[in-house]
Formats: C-alpha cells, sequence, structure tokens
DNA sequence: TGCGGATATGCAACTAATTGCATAGTACCC
DNA sequence: GGGTACTATGCAATTAGTTGCATATCCGCA
C-alpha cells in the first residue's frame, strides 16, 4: 500500500487539495512517484473515510472551490509506523528483457526499430536529469532539508538511469554481434 | 499486459506444464521476473481460453498428472507483435525515497534500522549475483543464444543493483551528516 | 455569446497483482 | 499408519492501478 504512504507524506508538509497533490506529483516527484488524478482522489477519499485526514471545503476566487485535506494524528501516527516498517524490496521485472528472450521467434529488425527508440529515450531522460541536477546545485547553499532529500532522489534517477543506459549498450553491442542494425 | 508476454515468451522454447513454468521462474528467472504460481495458472487459462496455447493432460508416473501447454500460431503472432511493438517506460517508484521525504515526523533510529536492513539486502543481492555471474562465465565458450540472453539479464541485474548500492551510500552519508546512526 | 483551456472533482468499469485457502497424488521416513 | 515434503492445480477475496467518461467553475478571447 504505497500510494497512501506517499500522500500521508506530501500532507505532512501541511494541508493540500486533490488537485494541488496531483500537480505535485507532475512537477516535483515525477521521476520518483507517478500518479493519477483519479488515483489520488480515490486514495483521499479513503484516508478520509479512515480518518486519517480531514476535509475542509476552501472557497476560491476566480477558480472553482477546492477541498483542502489536512493529516489528523491517527494519519500522522500511521505514517511514523509505516516510516520505521520493513521495505519491500523493488521489483526487478524488466520488458525489454523478456522481448530479448523472444528474439529468436521475432522479427528482428522490427526490434531493433523499438530497441533505438527505448535507448533513445533512456539517453533524454538522463540529460533532462543532469539539467535538473545542473538547476539543482546552484542554490545547494540554502537548501532546507526537504530539498536535500529531493535531490537525493534526483540521485538515484541519474545513478539509476546511467546502469540503464550502460546496460542498453551491452545489449548493442549483443545485437551488432548477431547482425541486428537499423 | 506483460506476464500474458513472459508466459507465451517461455512457452516459445517449447511446452511447459504451470507448474514447470512457475519453478522456471523462480529458478532461472527470478532476478528479473517473479509471479506466484497463482498467477500463472490463471495466466494459462486466459491463454488456453483465448487460443493461444493447447493444453494437453500428460500423465506421469511417480507424481500427479500435469497439463502441458504449447503455443498455437496465433500465440506465436501475439508474441512476434508484442516484441516489435512499443515498450513501457519502467516506473520509477520507489519506497525508500518517501521514507526519506518523510524522515521529519518520523523516529530517525527506527528508520536507520531499517535503512541498514535494506542496504545489507541490497549487498547480498549483489554477491549472490556476482557468483552466479563468475559460475556463468566458466561456460562461456558453450553458450546458446538464450543463455548469452540470460547473461544479458544477469548484467542487467548487477548494473541497477550496483547503481543502487552506491545510491544507499549517498543516502548513508546524508543520514550521518543528520547524525541518524545505529 | 460561445469556445477553448486551466482548475477542480469524481464515478464506473476493467485489468492486474496479492493473499489465503483448498485439494490431491506420491514418496519417504519412523 | 501417521507425519512431512514435494509435485500439481486452482478458486475466491482483496487490493492496486488504469482508462474512459462526466461534471462544474472561471477566465480570456473573438
Amino acid at each position: 500500500m504505497a500510494l497512501r504512504h506517499v500522500v500521508l507524506t506530501v500532507l505532512a508538509r501541511g494541508g493540500l487539495s486533490g488537485y494541488e497533490i496531483t500537480k505535485n506529483f507532475e512537477a516535483v516527484y515525477s521521476h520518483f512517484w507517478r500518479a493519477s488524478h483519479q488515483q489520488v482522489y480515490r486514495e483521499l477519499a479513503r484516508l478520509h473515510e479512515a480518518g486519517r485526514v480531514t476535509a475542509k471545503v476552501v472557497t476560491q476566487k476566480g477558480r472553482p472551490n477546492k477541498n483542502v485535506y489536512t493529516l489528523t494524528k491517527q494519519g500522522l501516527d500511521e505514517l511514523r509506523e509505516w516510516v520505521s516498517a520493513s521495505t519491500e524490496f523493488p521489483k526487478p521485472q524488466n520488458d525489454l528483457l523478456v522481448k530479448l528472450l523472444a528474439l529468436g521467434i521475432a522479427n528482428p529488425q522490427e526490434f531493433r526499430v523499438e530497441f533505438d527508440r527505448v535507448a533513445k529515450d533512456a539517453e533524454e531522460w538522463l540529460v533532462k536529469l543532469r539539467g535538473l541536477q545542473r538547476d539543482c546545485l546552484r542554490t545547494r547553499k540554502s537548501w532546507s532539508e526537504h530539498d536535500e532529500v529531493l535531490y537525493l532522489a534526483l540521485r538515484r534517477g541519474l545513478l539509476v538511469g546511467e546502469a540503464q543506459a550502460r546496460w542498453l549498450s551491452e545489449v548493442d553491442v549483443y545485437l551488432r554481434k548477431r547482425k541486428i542494425t537499423a
């Protein structure tokens, strides 16, 4: 039950509406957590039902009203408990690898096109993260603790992304050896 | 719909029973795909329903009978199509990172214990993969194409695992800086 | 006044994954 | 004969995630 705790975590920094949480996910957390607005609203409804958050309608000018959710003591307790609880081992699932295993019966040329697209995406992802890192480091002096952790999130994206890119280049060597070229 | 294609892929190498597929997952594929026997049996039932596989009861001596599933032309076509189709970008979700974000309101000592456990698991995982790599490389001369791809699977596990370990050591530095020690 | 776009929320249906449980044959040991 | 373990299959309930659709407010623009 991960999304539940992610939502509790973002609410721990202050009350937010479902919409604001979703926008936060897209803007700040997108390189380590993704969730659709439907998921967020449903999760908020559940948390409210379970007494982990309180809801308050805030009237706005110039835009529709919003429901601002705030952690209750129970919500805070549940989050605290979760942080200390055991963490699941991340799933090693990878689609591209399965495709490599099925390559024997597939059309290698067509696969090569798809492989190149994946490799290009991986490179672009890395370029994007490196850009973010540069922007981040410029303000290093004035980081809050939250900024520090966001930087660690970025580091994780970079390290894992670089590993993936290196792996893709090893796969490329293998494909060339098998004369599977674009 | 990934498991479906994983099952098709393993069946492409020859007919197998649900039990054999499950055992295969545990023994050979466990470091890049995991699925419970319940998942496998259900997926086989769906594939059978959809005409992607045929089933044949094989009577055995000394053990219960089994259902051996074999790919049909339709199954082979679906697999071929999937291999060339576009691949989803892997999810960057990570629990430990969320826990770091929630650290401000949690018990740092308790988190440290859990963090150390995760780091230890990551190290053990790497040791296991390095052992597998050594065993693998010993027989390099006589590798089939399938063995080559299994080696690529191992390489992926190693590269990603090493990235994760490096990230954990960066997190460790951060935790020490904040005087969060075991 | 009507249209597109951002803000804001949510239901319903579907698909996928997890967990717990149930069954049954055989082998081997004590 | 009873207990344990391995082979072999599967249902049912729950939880999680995805996709499509629906609704409503407000702004700016033509």
